[in-house]
DNA sequence: AGCATGACGTTACTTGCGGTAACAGCAGTC
DNA sequence: GACTGCTGTTACCGCAAGTAACGTCATGCT
């Protein structure tokens, strides 16, 4: 055999292997939560720890591999409904729709892509600060407030507004969304609604009730 | 001594001796982040681990009665920036102002609470959905979204939707506040008018910008 | 006085997890 | 046949959460 083939030989069957010890280890993360030890993981795939290592070096780098494809799983469908053929509005709708619908059918994947494994990364002075988010909210908003950029007349400083905006929308359909999932006070498309109305300036334009002022 | 006195006392010392025990722990989780052990706690405290439990039950325990503290003082800000005699515009950037104020300050207290030691809490099918924001998040949203519902008209059906603005602004400061925390790509002030332009509908009437569908 | 209660405090332990040697088998290569 | 490099193992270390068992000292009851 060509030495050229064995490396690719070698190569395939590397990430052959990565991919199912990556399957192995999310059913065990959607059975057993966040707090899946590496023992059960490597016990799902049929072999012991030190292999995971060998793969991943660590345990955030398995968790990090493993919200990498979630990740963009539901960045893609997010970035379909982004990308319909429809007016603003509706591709607003359409997007907070997609994304309450995608947490709503896999809950177990929402809950463990936002609570990324923490792992120290000290830095100056005990730990860093900012950076607390998932990266799965971090991604979406840079990506949002590109698209923002891009789309969207904003005049001077349009950049930087596109990209606070990006971030605040998205944190706004999180956290609404978190909320949502675990009161259920509604149905999506209420939800969905009243995000958008609250995008489209209905706050700003309400009249106050009659006792104190207005907030 | 009577018998009330007595018990009265015990309580008493018994409440300052855990107001001790959480000051110290203040300190190490300040000082080494969410990851301080309870060890270092109670060495901090100048005593041993089973006193803390002792106190309060189990690590989580410990984290609760820290993070209320924490976010009963921050809420308590919140709330006179929220009652300030203004324009609702004003009003809703100086609240804006106050949070991010807050967590420019204490960014390590901003880390802690957005961290919440996450217990076990396994419910039905393995683990609970849902609840995966940090308490913080949760209170802020209802209480703004109470404050909304007290002073906003917003016609049929005003408590849902004022319960989803509260929950959907208040991530949206949030997810912007981390991100800006962690960046900082421009002012607070900057930050604060991007904010309040988004929610006073700025996104919904911008023009599109030429070549492609406006977002 | 003598004794019981109960909080404060300790040392020493168990359990479980992340992570790491150190070693064994089994291709293919020179 | 020795060498390389992968797969896989067992057995261990370090460390943190949490607990058991014990000692001590002030207080109140009899």
């Amino acid at each position: 055999m060509d030495i050229a083939h064995r490396a690719t030989d070698q190569q395939t069957t590397a990430e052959q292997r990565r991919r199912e010890l990556l399957e192995a280890a999310d059913r065990v993360v959607l059975r057993d939560g966040p707090k899946a030890s590496m023992n059960a993981i490597a016990a799902e795939a049929g072999i012991t720890k030190p292999i995971l290592y060998r793969h991943f070096g660590d345990k955030g780098g398995l968790y990090r591999a493993l919200a990498t494809r979630h990740t963009d799983a539901l960045l893609a469908s997010l970035r379909a409904s982004l990308d319909a053929p429809a007016d603003r509005r509706r591709r607003v709708e359409a997007t907070l729709d997609t994304y309450l619908a995608s947490i709503e059918a896999m809950p177990q994947v929402y809950r463990f892509l936002m609570h990324p494994a923490e792992e120290p990364h000290q830095t100056e002075q005990g730990f860093d600060v900012g950076r607390h988010s998932a990266p799965l909210l971090r991604r979406m908003g840079e990506e949002l407030g590109q698209v923002i950029a891009e789309r969207v007349d904003l005049g001077p400083a349009a950049d930087a507004q596109a990209r606070i905006w990006g971030h605040g929308i998205v944190g706004m359909m999180h956290a609404a969304g978190d909320w949502w999932l675990g009161e259920r006070p509604c149905s999506r498309a209420d939800l969905v609604k009243s995000l958008a109305d609250l995008l489209w300036g209905r706050l700003a334009a309400a009249d106050d009730l009659p006792g104190g002022p207005g907030f």
